[in-house]
DNA sequence: TAGAATTCCTAGTATCTTACTAGGAATTGA
DNA sequence: TCAATTCCTAGTAAGATACTAGGAATTCTA
């Protein structure tokens, strides 16, 4: 999710290595590309090759819901296995009838309601990191 | 969750051997047992040893809320170790202007709202298992 | 008073997930 | 040509979860 926002707060300015969000964000540059992997699978970003290539978001912060990133890197939503968003059913024995089941999609709602309605835009509007200041072009 | 919503039901009928909980929802017993040393040491629910002993809930089903359950089970809320209910501050180095910090908290705050608002007699309304009506004594 | 039914306590374990590391192949711009 | 980058796959260390196992303490009842 640092990564996204660090991409977000970039997305004027073209692509951006992964090296340099790895440097500002304290994340090794390996499992960032495995994660990158993940969300251009999704359509949520896309890369250039070769020297000077890079990453970028494909749409404006503003128009990116966390909710998408995190089903892009993690799947459908889910605190229990039994009650994804789309419904991985016959994975417990207890579903029928099961009387915790209403609590489980209250806050599986509750929930999506939240990512699905705050952007990348949104948390952009945080104070930036040190790290991330430090590593900018220029310092 | 389930075990509790099964003493919530028998809160009127006095104490209830975890041997009938586990029969009724499918939990074996020692790990049923564990479980119920948190909900005791949290004060949720009350024991009874020896032969025709068991637990019961300490205060009627309306007035427990699944967060205070969840809490006693697994402690402070918290979707991310660096920002739970209590704070386990200096967990992440990233913490000082954490750009995603902003979604944690909405995520948490939102998830305790549902939580801290529904009780267990909320959810005593939703149908018993099967299970748990053949386990029922006169089966 | 014996014995059965229960809670209480501690230690160990199998499986899974997460957050990585490692190593190399393919691509592209200078 | 070469350096910088993305791309791909496999392996791994640590921790959490959901248990199992075994026994000690307590209490009611026959």
């Amino acid at each position: 999710m640092r990564a996204m926002i660090s991409l977000a707060r970039s997305y004027d300015g073209g692509s951006v290595a992964l090296s340099d969000v790895a440097r500002a964000e304290g994340i090794s540059l390996g499992y960032l590309e495995q994660l990158a992997a993940s969300l251009r699978k999704a359509g949520l970003v896309s890369s250039q090759r070769g020297s000077h290539g890079g990453y970028r978001l494909v749409s404006a912060p503003a128009k990116v819901t966390v909710g998408e990133v995190l089903r892009a890197l993690e799947g459908p939503l889910s605190l229990v296995e039994c009650l994804s968003e789309t419904g991985r059913s016959g994975s417990c024995q207890h579903e029928t009838g099961c009387p915790s089941r209403v609590l489980w999609e209250r806050m599986r709602d509750s929930l999506a309601q939240v990512l699905d309605s705050t952007t990348l835009a949104d948390l952009c509007h945080q104070p930036e990191s040190q790290a991330a200041i430090a590593a900018r072009p220029g310092h």
